[in-house]
DNA sequence: GATCTTATTGCAAGGCCTTGCAGTAGCGCG
DNA sequence: CGCGCTACTGCAAGGCCTTGCAATAAGATC
């Protein structure tokens, strides 16, 4: 890790010591604020906009990915290894994560059309999901 | 127009009015800043709390819809017609309004999968375009 | 381990948007 | 036309995130 930053000529530091580790310990999704509390569980003195300083580095080096909820907020996923985006009910508020078969129906659609390489990590789908849209009609 | 909101119960203010006017001169999109300085125009005494807090109204009367831009800021379409969605170039920020087939594409699988209906406005896509992706690998 | 270079940090200010609350002013009614 | 009800507005505070800048401290070198 380490020398992952050293080897670009970046510096290792307590601070982003401390993103990295909390990160680490994170499976699935973070807001930016819930990873800035956590970080000053272990250290009180952390500063938002360092947090938010590493988290671009760390995306850089691909060890993260952001995206935005459903109320455009920022949100981190940990691991390159699940990317997927999320489906948010506007009417009851559940989210589920993007199963594959529709993930690769929306990149697919883009890449044949114009060869757009979907980012698929960063979408949110908001809409009505099934029970909701069903209860509306009714 | 003053009707469709007494109908609801709802008030018809000068400072509604202004936010009104000014949506009406606007075709395409507005981001929320945009507009506040667009308002203030009319009425250098426009307060952002109330234009959002109108918008929330319009929006409940189906007047306009909101979206996210790619850095995820609050993007408001006019005019019901043109329900679109957006995709965006991380490489070269270039944007694009998204195509009736690719937008069927996306629409139509959720819609099959579970029955979710997707509000397709909301949405921007991120990605990288054709002509970014190939210098990329080039 | 002293020194130097410069990547990072901390801080302050600012932008965008939301929310609670008290005061204001639409508008329906007599 | 005046009155009352209550939907709005204005304001202030706050949350999330970004940016510029001066001070700090990694880490390479001797």
């Amino acid at each position: 890790m380490r020398d992952r930053f050293h080897g670009r000529g970046m510096r290792w530091t307590p601070q982003r010591r401390t993103v990295i580790e909390v990160l680490a310990d994170t499976d699935g999704h973070v807001t930016g604020a819930e990873l800035i509390e956590r970080c000053r569980v272990r250290d009180p003195h952390t500063i938002p906009s360092t947090v938010y300083r590493t988290l671009d580095v760390l995306e850089q080096l691909g060890l993260v990915r952001h995206g935005h909820g459903a109320d455009g907020r920022e949100e981190f996923h940990v691991g390159a290894e699940s990317e997927h985006g999320h489906l948010y009910c506007a009417d009851c508020g559940t989210r589920w994560e993007i199963r594959a078969g529709q993930a690769d129906a929306i990149v697919g659609a883009f890449r044949r059309a114009d060869g757009f390489e979907v980012d698929l990590s960063h979408i949110t789908v908001v809409g009505r999901c099934g029970a909701c849209a069903e209860r509306a009609t009714r």
